[in-house]
RNA sequence: GCCCGCGUGGCGGAAUUGGUAGACGCAAGGGACUUAAAAUCCCUCGCCCUUACGGGAGUGCCGGUUCGACUCCGGCCGCGGGCACCA
């Protein structure tokens, strides 16, 4: 009989049993071990893709099979509801982001069910709904108390058209991605997280995730990028005179003159700055004999001191300002200063004065915002130097080439000191410590650490996001909102048919009485970035209380994360920010867990080929235009569902036009080359389609979407069924061929599954299918047609349950315990040696397991080939590795 | 520029971590069944030489270690990713 497998029925069916019988609901109070998978939840965009359908479907394996092994599963899903989308939708399309949000969380919900996924929808969560954002508000509260929150001022890119923030990726060119308007840096008051208080255990806790995967924690490590070296303090040179300050001075024959020549007294704005000199911070303290100037940043307050009295320098600071900080212009951008007039005294010998130049390479939120140049050693500062003719004296060289000179390249290689009175003859690192040691003894200076990792501003100035619970008052200052008010909810009646803000724009939200004092003050118009939205929705997952965020001792049960899925482009910063906030509300006691997720996986892309349909560009009177003897060539995007394969080629449809066929690359929009899953669904189901996610590639690598590959998942899923439905007769002997293969086949996908290597475990199961397809009937037959349906059950699993009731099981396969393998089937009684002669295989041979070393050296210098390959010569030296090769040297 | 990863058939990829390279899937070719098609089943399928039997080289390139190297070491080439004026 064996009729075709009904996936739409038997999705419907089984989806609906799951649902009545609450099959994945998570029981906190389960006595069972407990297990955490969780997947990066979605950004509400209106429809699922393929990406999300492998991210899920790789977690759905890891749960199902947890849950087969007996372990209690917490597998939930929500939604990553807040961000600019909605924002741009409601200025698009004049809908509320409220409403375009719920209505596409809805449909997306629909599209994740129909996949089958072993989800606790019970836990569901969107971040947008006052139920998270309260309790979001009522921690950052917590925080605050804690110290961990603070205001400053920061730039930001400033559309002035549009009148809002723009963060660095919608900046293109220098203009808002929207406006087209030039963007301005402007300086906000801003809140910001004190993520640096924990940049030393963000980073050693790396070494406590062996689950991660290298490179992610590598990533990480370089973001929060530790530096060791020397903090000092350059003291300003008593008053001397130093003509031609300005761009572009030559200030070499003076900086090194050993008596300071005269100069007129100190800029009065510098001493209202009550500033006698300023901190540098440097990796590299052995060069300090190879400085020949200091620099400091645009933004340092020396130089906005000094700018107020000098045009010239202020015009300067602003042409800083306005240098773009792509990585582009960052590279080409020339080297500049301004010279100061100032000098420094060097620490190391009072006599020596170096010249302070204001330079555009030298970074305000780095370090101490100021430097030593040391041109000999460093290649900006070389840059700098020979652009200014300031000296460049060696002070490290390999051994012998102390007097080799510095040319376009900065020595930064290893070597002893010279040049360097004190520290001649020492090592880098020796002269790095000797230096330090002579700065804390003689206390000008000390040995620090400077952290790349900067503090977490978390301001955004929209609507749709977290309202910031603290309110200005002008008496009082900022007030944090008291817990019993919380939650400040978001206004619903807003307008976006102005530029700004609509929390700012509001006519009365904002406008409340102090809660310190009763007076008139008004509400932070700023809502929190959306990744503190996502820093802690996993604990919210695992217990979400009405009163409170969530239940210290429920959500320990539960937390960390056993295996967290998501892309690679969540390395840095979700995953830090999370990370961040867990060890934040460790810190306060709220939770007593430091590292949120124990196991981390990151998936690759699922990828397309791309088609471009090639046509010639014409005239109005529609000749081709020629760019010489050229035609002028034009190429357009085909979306896969638009192309025909015929004999003759491949054409665009409707067109005719020839298609060329692009590389494979991320699906996306721009070059047309995304599936939708809702048709194949449809079409293959979802068994198929989540059988396609986990073959072929491995999961960490890109996966190409095509049609033949579905279409083998298909017919794959037919096979399983056709051997669920003729199982054959169950009588006669036993088969130990198969029950060998199966077992193996048990141990080999379990292993394989534990290490998240899906597609190993998919080669497995089809090995186990080819093996029982080609056996005879037999108890042991029947008996791997239902293991076999256990075992895909993870991957499977509408096909599965379906298969599992036809054979006459009882209960669900999700519900049934794993599979165990047999040991006594695990091992061989048989082993193939393999003939190696000069390394080199020349035969093989069966044998029964643990043969003898002499017999099995004299069974294969017996052989026919073995005898012919060595033409009579005797072997030098035979090598055998017991039941499995030898090697003969001859 | 710095850091990291990867190069295996027509394609996606396996290879017990130093021991029979190419499992498994896709594509392709041939055949069976069928009035026909679909579905299904069987066979072939990395390269070169050979009608065959066989033989040879082979995991980006060059060299090394080893009885034996896709795997380890050194040096190149190519592709991809992350960071980027971080002192």
């Amino acid at each position: 009989m064996s009729l075709k497998f009904d996936h739409k029925a038997a999705e419907a069916r089984w989806q609906a049993a799951w649902d009545k019988a609450q099959l994945f609901a998570a029981d906190d109070a389960s006595p069972a071990p407990k297990r955490y998978v969780l997947e990066m939840f979605p950004y509400p965009s209106g429809r699922i893709h393929m990406g999300h359908v492998r991210n899920y479907t790789m977690g759905d394996v890891i749960a199902r099979t947890r849950r087969a092994q007996g372990f209690e599963v917490l597998h939930p899903m929500g939604w990553d509801a807040f961000g600019m989308p909605a924002e741009n939708a409601a200025m698009e399309r004049g809908v509320h982001p409220g409403e375009w949000t719920r209505a596409n969380i809805a449909a997306m919900r629909g599209q994740l069910q129909r996949l089958g996924f072993a989800l606790d929808w019970s836990r569901e969560l969107a971040t947008c709904e006052p139920d998270y954002y309260g309790h979001e508000q009522a921690l950052f509260l917590d925080l605050m108390a804690a110290g961990l929150v603070f205001r400053k001022e920061s730039a930001v890119n400033w559309d002035p058209v549009d009148m809002t923030v723009l963060a660095n990726e919608q900046v293109i060119d220098g203009r808002g991605w929207r406006s087209g308007a030039v963007v301005e840096r402007r300086r906000l008051s801003q809140w910001f997280l004190k993520i640096t208080d924990f940049a030393d255990d963000l980073r050693a806790g790396l070494d406590a995730l062996p689950d991660w995967p290298e490179k992610v924690r590598l990533m990480q490590e370089n973001w929060i990028g530790k530096s060791q070296g020397l903090r000092f303090r350059f003291i300003l040179s008593p008053p001397l005179f130093r003509e031609g300050s300005g761009e572009g001075a030559s200030v070499s024959e003076r900086w090194d003159r050993a008596v300071p020549p005269e100069r007129p007294s100190p800029n009065p704005s510098l001493k209202r700055e009550g500033s006698d000199g300023f901190d540098v911070f440097t990796t590299r303290p052995d060069t300090l004999f190879g400085a020949s100037f200091a620099a400091i940043a645009a933004e340092h307050p020396i130089a906005t001191a000094l700018a107020e009295t000098n045009p010239a320098l202020a015009a300067f600071i602003a042409e800083c300002r306005a240098g773009g900080t792509s990585a582009a212009e960052v590279e080409t951008q020339e080297k500049r200063g301004y010279d100061t007039g100032l000098s420094v005294v060097h620490p190391l010998d009072p006599s020596i004065h170096l010249p302070v130049f204001v330079a555009n390479f030298v970074l305000m939120d780095y370090g101490t915002g100021a430097i030593f140049g040391c041109p000999a050693h460093d290649q900006r500062d070389l840059d700098f130097a020979r652009k200014y003719a300031l000296p460049v004296p060696r002070v490290v060289a390999p051994d012998g080439e102390a007097d080799a000179p510095i040319d376009a390249e900065a020595y930064v290689g290893p070597g002893r000191l010279v040049n360097s009175r004190f520290l001649d003859g020492m090592s880098v690192d020796d002269a790095k410590a000797a230096v330090i040691a002579r700065a804390e003894a003689e206390g000008w200076g000390t040995g620090t650490t400077v952290w790349r990792l900067r503090d977490w501003g978390v301001s955004r100035q929209r609507y749709w996001g977290t309202p910031i619970p603290v309110i200005h008052c002008a008496a009082c200052g900022a007030v944090p909102v008291p817990k019993g008010q919380l939650p400040v909810v978001l206004p619903e009646d807003v307008t976006f048919d102005r530029p700004g803000n609509p929390l700012d724009n509001h006519p009365t939200w904002k406008h409340v009485a102090c809660p310190a004092c009763g007076g008139a003050a008004v509400r932070e118009t700023d809502t929190l970035d959306t990744f503190v939205n996502s820093s802690w929705y996993f604990i919210r997952f695992a217990s979400a209380p009405l009163d409170q965020p969530f239940d210290k001792a429920v959500a320990e049960q539960w937390l960390p994360v056993g295996q967290y899925i998501g892309g690679v482009e969540h390395a840095i910063l979700h995953l830090l920010y999370a990370r961040f906030w867990t060890r934040a509300l460790q810190r306060i006691g709220r939770l007593d867990v430091a590292e949120p997720f124990a196991g981390l996986f990151t998936q690759g892309m699922v990828t397309h080929e791309t088609y471009r349909a090639v046509t010639l560009r014409t005239d109005e009177a529609g000749h081709p235009l020629m760019l010489g003897d050229e035609p002028v060539v034009e190429h357009h995007w085909v979306e896969p569902s638009a192309i025909e394969r015929r004999d003759d080629g491949i054409f665009e449809v409707g067109s005719g036009l020839p298609i060329e066929i692009g590389r494979t690359e991320k699906m996306s929009k721009s070059k047309k080359n995304t599936v939708a899953p809702e048709p194949i669904l449809e079409r293959y189901g979802a068994d198929a389609v989540r059988w396609f996610m986990l073959s072929d590639s491995p999961p960490e690598r890109d996966l190409a979407w095509s049609e033949a590959s579905i279409e083998g998942a298909w017919r794959f899923v037919q096979r399983v069924w056709r051997l669920a439905t003729e199982p054959g007769d169950a009588e006669g002997e036993a088969d130990p061929a198969l029950l060998r293969t199966l077992h193996k086949a048990i141990a080999g996908i379990t292993a394989d599954i534990d290490k998240l290597q899906f597609n190993k475990a998919v080669a497995r199961l089809y090995e186990l299918v080819n093996a029982i397809e080609r056996a005879d009937a037999s108890p042991s037959r029947v008996t791997a047609i239902v293991t076999l349906v256990q075992l895909v059950a993870p991957m499977v699993p509408h096909l599965a349950e379906e298969a599992w009731a036809t054979l006459g099981q009882t209960g669900f396969v999700a519900s049934a315990p794993w599979p165990v393998a047999d040991p006594q089937w695990l091992v061989d009684d048989t082993v193939t040696y393999a003939i190696q002669i000069n390394g080199k295989l020349k035969d093989t041979f069966e044998t029964a397991k643990g043969m003898a070393r002499v017999d099995v050296e004299a069974a294969v210098l017996a052989r026919d080939k073995v005898i012919r390959a060595l033409d009579g010569k005797t072997p030098k030296k035979v090598i055998v590795v017991p039941d499995r090769l030898v090697n003969l040297v001859a």
